[in-house]
DNA sequence: TTGTAAATGCAAGTCACTTGCATTTAATCA
DNA sequence: TGATTAAATGCAAGTGACTTGCATTTACAA
């Protein structure tokens, strides 16, 4: 989908660099939302985490990814908007769980969104306990 | 509550300190989720940081406050179960959600808890903007 | 092609915790 | 009530995930 990630970037008013390409590409083709290590690893460190980092927040700055803070040890993002996650607190897997809820105004709030976050013990890390 | 404190803390199984009395006592007190650094600062930096984040730590292990990490500056912790939070995008200010949901079973994980986040602009920079 | 604003990489910095260790203290028991 | 001891505390130092500064490189418009 290198060829998807080119043009999304363009139409946000970016310049095209292979990190960039690179790194959209891989998060379009990727279900679970991945941390900005990951992608360094992924990507066979070739580019600089903080290339990485500041590639993923003009990402999430035009809103072609999604940034979530799912524990405190690393933020995580995702290129498909409206869906949600559930943990593992064992194991820490990441699965995903859809979404189509769209929430416009609560307590007085505007512009809201929301994330849902669910954690518990996946079929594999229940049946060990 | 600084009573009610003490008899949690001493039901939990731990010892009763200064410190934890005061940590509980302001948590139980206090509507909204705050952080370690605000806690800190409102006991007069009377006890160490140190102790704070320790002292939480293990209320949490013993299911007495809860922990969110709300954004990815600092965890949050709180003293009543159930219930949600709407952080204001522009100001950061914490606001509660009532909830009275209780999972269980969520896509085969066992032990499900949820925590929902809602962001937006409160009231007030809803206005200025 | 060329000029320039933007992107990159390296090194160093920041910030919210976390750990190590010596000292102090709550709470049990003699 | 005082001695005992495991647990709690405070200070200093460490960790890890970013973040920033700055010199170099590059995309792309002219």
């Amino acid at each position: 989908m290198e060829n998807e990630a080119n043009k999304i970037i363009k139409q946000a008013g970016l310049k095209i660099t292979p990190g960039r390409v690179a790194i959209l590409g891989y998060l379009i083709n990727t279900e679970n939302p991945v941390s900005a290590e990951a992608i360094f690893k992924q990507l066979d460190r070739k580019f600089d985490l903080v290339t990485i980092y500041r590639n993923l927040a003009s990402f999430a700055e035009k809103g072609i990814v999604f940034q979530e803070a799912i524990d405190r040890s690393d933020r995580y993002y995702y290129a498909k908007a409206e869906h949600h996650h559930i943990v593992c607190r064992s194991c820490h897997t990441v699965a995903c769980v859809p979404c189509t809820h769209v929430l416009k105004k609560v307590n007085n709030f505007t512009k809201v969104t929301h994330q849902f976050i669910l954690r518990g013990l996946c079929a594999k890390c229940s049946a060990k306990q």
